[in-house]
DNA sequence: AGTCATTTGTGACTACAATCAATATTGTAG
DNA sequence: CTACAATATTGATTGTAGTCACAAATGACT
């Protein structure tokens, strides 16, 4: 049992009070519509109160965001199937976060945004990507086990390939310009497919 | 000669002025200590009336770069050397980039998170997009042509893909991730050689 | 030129994110 | 238990982006 003050359980009390408020609200209302004061309220705090927590709204979203994308990462990994290809692999993985997004996409259109060049969230953010990253290297040095992959290949670069691909992707599919179902299926399957490939002609 | 109504006339001029008096006060203050009021007064119109040009103060910076960005695109392909391997030529253009970019970082970053999902502007964003593109692929049919690319590949596939190892890198430069030599040199250079590369053994 | 309709411009006003000086709560040492 | 320091909380206040009801300018038509 960890020893806790109670200043500390109060801290923790009051931030998971205004995570689940922010996340109410911004679903009701949308992130526009709903203001600190509202946030506040509903986490019975006082309005100044909410900035010793959040730098400012958009880290709201953030909050939010933070334990649904470690629950998709997990599950993700949890539910891949067996046996598939290194391409089928990767397009499920990514799949997930799609999925994620598509249940409010107004909100994960300002999560995505914030994320971009947030100060205080850069380094939590991109703790969960590395993970991320790293569990996907962990599968692609299976592909190469199986023959599925070339021995010279830099799997970290590789990596992040993916990861930038998916990413604009994503972004894409955020501003409209296809259905859930082209994102992953027709775009992000032949993005990946053309990292895997690459360009070179077959000596 | 185009023949102009004066309200024409008018309104093109406004908006030059506007655009003027936000880049001259964006690169003085930056983008957070400029007020939308001192825009408007140093262009000599209401503060009601800038609204009425742009759709919010983040448009302003869309308006500043858009300029810049056109000219970027034309003296990259204007000044590009002859002889380069693809991969050269692909580093080459998209370093141009970044050396707009690096003129003023804080307003780069304004810019890039605002081109996101801004709405007014996607559209003419992407016609510079579109047109960067297009160029780009007519110099990978090029080195399609002299033997550098296989002849099966999808070669507006593989643009797309390029586009987005770029956009990935400029992201982490812009957060501060790397220097901006480093950025272009190992980070550009190893992803785009990877695209090309790809991931299959030479069987 | 004079009348009217349509487009463009204006600045007082509003709403709200974020601040900060004042207050309350918690921890600690005697 | 008391006194005091350290830390956390508060809501009235502020600065500014963006709105809107009204005013001015322009163009079209007779």
């Amino acid at each position: 049992m960890v020893q806790q003050s109670l200043r500390e359980r109060n801290k923790q009390e009051k931030l998971a009070r205004i995570q689940q408020a922010a996340r109410q609200l911004f679903e009701e209302k949308g992130f526009e519509a709903t203001t600190t004061y509202a946030v506040a309220e509903l986490a019975q705090i006082g309005t100044g109160t909410l900035f010793l927590y959040v730098k400012d709204k958009q880290e709201l979203v953030l909050l939010v965001y933070h334990q649904a994308i470690e629950e998709t990462i997990e599950q993700a990994f949890v539910t891949l199937p067996a046996d598939l290809t290194l391409l089928d692999e990767l397009v499920y993985l990514f799949e997930q976060f799609f999925r994620l997004y598509n249940q409010n996409i107004e909100l994960a259109r300002v999560y995505i945004k914030e994320l971009l060049f947030h100060e205080g969230y850069r380094a939590q953010a991109s703790r969960q990507i590395n993970y991320f990253l790293e569990q996907m290297a962990t599968r692609i040095k299976e592909a190469q086990a199986r023959g599925e992959v070339a021995q010279g290949v830099d799997i970290s670069q590789a990596t992040r390939n993916f990861f930038a691909l998916y990413y604009a992707i994503l972004t894409s599919w955020l501003s409209g310009a296809f259905s859930l179902e082209e994102a992953v299926n027709p775009h992000l399957r032949r993005a990946f497919a053309s990292q895997i490939n690459g360009l070179l002609p077959r000596s």
